[in-house]
DNA sequence: TGTAAATACCCTCAATTGGGGGATTGCACT
DNA sequence: AGTGCAATCCCCCAATTGAGGGTATTTACA
């Protein structure tokens, strides 16, 4: 670690007045240094590795390569380097897709520069930032998502049945789960009948799409 | 709306201490009030009726009902009523579920009052509230559960295969298939068996389980 | 003490499936 | 003009599966 305790930031942003905008209110501020400033993505590798950035600052509208996927590749290459996406985009499949690719923060260009200095400082420390409409965004995401996922209905499975069920969500065919298990072949048909009778069901494929589908597995 | 325009805020919080805490810093702030302070939710309904708030300040760990399932409850009734969870605890499994539950926002119980007041103000204009460490869990849940179902790997399925294999993962039998998108059986079959050698599986339950667990269909 | 539920095993018959073979048509690309 | 490929149809055989029947032991609970 250096002395001073700067935070490094690098940042890829295709507007000449919104990079002179960012780079004054970070020069501008004890703490903070911009160690490279870039208009586009296309020369990433080199940029990163000549700035030497603990956190990047992206812009997702850029001709060339877009932050989104800038972002993806920094980070598969670089993972220690924090990824602050700004923008003026805030629909959901922008979140989704930037969240995606690992971005450790997202947001608006309306955010006020004291807010944005915060939420650099709050990534570089191993935090992500969202903007409160970003995370509204991401929690409606969230519930769209994962929630449905999580609700499990009980079909009353015996743990053996649970067993069977898991390997039959394998695509692993009766006679190889008996070998498997040590039990006999016709153990576990009786066992995958009695599953089709909870679960409602009357075929391994129907069984394990419904498995798959609810989560049971 | 109240000419004063201030925010009403309700405090569920099983720890009087903190409570007094908590309600000082409120009602010491201008433009924010304590309607109410309950030490559980067990009369949740009756609370939130009586203290009408615009925010909701709960903690999780309180005997009786807690308060992950109270704001699911609350949501559920008051679908207006913006709840923020304070709480110590910052594992997975407790965020998970608040956002499941409908929680607007996050924030541990070591955050600054400024910080607490900033993200009571948050979630009542419509935001979501993520403490920059619980953001960063959020953000690690979503791309665990939702990066994976985002690479949908390409086995160069024809439309017909695709729509069979899609009919597989609903359980239909093949007869059953074929009768219903009017082809032979054999035709049906056929299908199935270029699914198998694309998907590099040997029955229908792998074919499913895989088109399922890579989210093919 | 009876009864239910989970565990484990077995048999039979018919339906379904998996793996091999072969065939024709039409379309696109070369 | 030929080559490849999607799409369609067909046959055979063996393996697997689905649905019905039956039995026995153990554990738990009323």
């Amino acid at each position: 670690m250096d002395d001073k305790q700067e935070i490094r930031i690098a940042i890829f942003e295709d507007n000449p007045i919104m990079m002179d905008a960012y780079r004054s209110i970070i020069n501008g501020s004890p703490g903070y240094t911009c160690t490279g400033s870039f208009t586009s993505c296309n020369n990433w590798k080199h940029d990163i590795e000549k700035s030497n950035p603990d956190v990047v600052l992206m812009d997702i509208e850029m001709t060339g390569l877009n932050g989104i996927a800038a972002t993806g590749l920094i980070k598969k290459e670089f993972s220690d380097v924090r990824i602050l996406i700004q923008t003026v985009f805030e629909d959901d499949a922008k979140i989704f897709e930037a969240l995606c690719a690992g971005a450790n923060g997202y947001i608006l260009k309306n955010t006020s520069p004291v807010k944005m200095l915060e939420a650099i400082t709050d990534v570089q420390a191993g935090g992500v930032a969202f903007n409160p409409v970003v995370a509204a965004k991401v929690a409606k995401l969230f519930k769209q998502f994962i929630a449905p996922l999580a609700t499990i209905p009980d079909y009353q499975l015996s743990d053996r049945e649970k067993e069977i069920l898991q390997l039959l969500t394998e695509g692993i065919p009766m006679p190889r789960i008996a070998e498997k298990i040590f039990l006999s072949y016709h153990t576990v048909r009786d066992y995958v009948k009695s599953i089709y009778q909870k679960l409602h069901v009357a075929s391994a494929t129907e069984a394990v799409a419904k498995a798959l589908k609810e989560k049971l597995v």
